[in-house]
DNA sequence: GGAGAAATCATACGCAAGGATGACGCGGGG
DNA sequence: CCCCGCGTCATCCTTGCGTATGATTTCTCC
């Protein structure tokens, strides 16, 4: 900022003793306002890359190396969520894709059971539907 | 650019007329000179931060990352499928577990038209249920 | 300029899903 | 022994979801 303000003052200058001996001359003025037009456009060029160039883009980038022995990891997420072995087994099947009463049909249990099995899992998890169920448990690693 | 080359037109026309306005007057050059001088630097500023690709530094985060590498692969895969951006844009975020409601509310539509890009989006999916939907555009990489 | 795809919205119906609540049996610790 | 966690099942009720159907608008393509 302090710097611009000098320039302004300089170019001021420069601007009043200029004038004296562009004026003499025909079509000086477009001249001139050509040669301030480049040269701040220049400056202004220069600025741009100088202070808002240290801009920085953070790109992320998604290395593969996240193989995570997690055999029985998603067992202590599980543990520390309070959710039943069962209950996880359900939420697995319900992150397949299958309906409740598929759930049932899969695990030789009522609909009945598998809808108290998810809505306490459900609950654990913070979620009000399905889907977000899912989603919560992807996030937190209960799933494979 | 070429708004770049207009402008510049506009602006020698600009200063053809404007010269016969100022020159009467006692230090119009100055003044001309320095709105010459504000407009450049700030094309120049602009032209700085725009033409200057922002630096991208790279970080590389620890991402659940899905081994597969596709990065408009899922384009592809949706115009195999028949699938409308739109629809893919509401799969995406059925597959965040928002309700139909949330997501009208999302992308400022009403409920019934998330309804309607769901079932046809099931439809080409082959899924019943929203969360099968979600598996099968996992399983064929439809979401990142 | 008309055909068609896409997006939007509405209405209505049926079913799945979710919540609340109660109950029963089983097993392990206090 | 009795309590408690867990799994099981049921009923009632509300809400959300999925489907069908029709309409309108906008855009693109021929």
């Amino acid at each position: 900022m302090l710097i611009f303000g000098l320039a302004g003052g300089v170019l001021v200058t420069l601007l009043q003793w200029t004038e004296f001996h562009f004026l003499v001359l025909e079509h000086s003025v477009a001249i001139y306002g050509a040669l301030i037009a480049i040269l701040f456009a220049g400056a202004g060029l220069w600025l741009g890359t100088r202070l808002l160039a240290p801009r920085e883009r953070i790109v992320e980038i998604a290395v593969p190396a996240v193989p995570t022995s997690r055999f029985d990891a998603d067992d202590n997420v599980r543990e520390r969520l309070g959710i039943t072995r069962r209950e996880l087994e359900i939420l697995k099947l319900v992150a397949r894709g299958l309906s409740n009463r598929e759930i049932g049909a899969t695990l030789f249990v009522s609909e009945n059971t598998v809808k108290t099995h998810c809505s306490r899992a459900f609950d654990k998890l913070g979620a009000r539907r399905r889907t977000e169920a899912v989603q919560r448990s992807r996030e937190l690693g209960l799933l494979s």
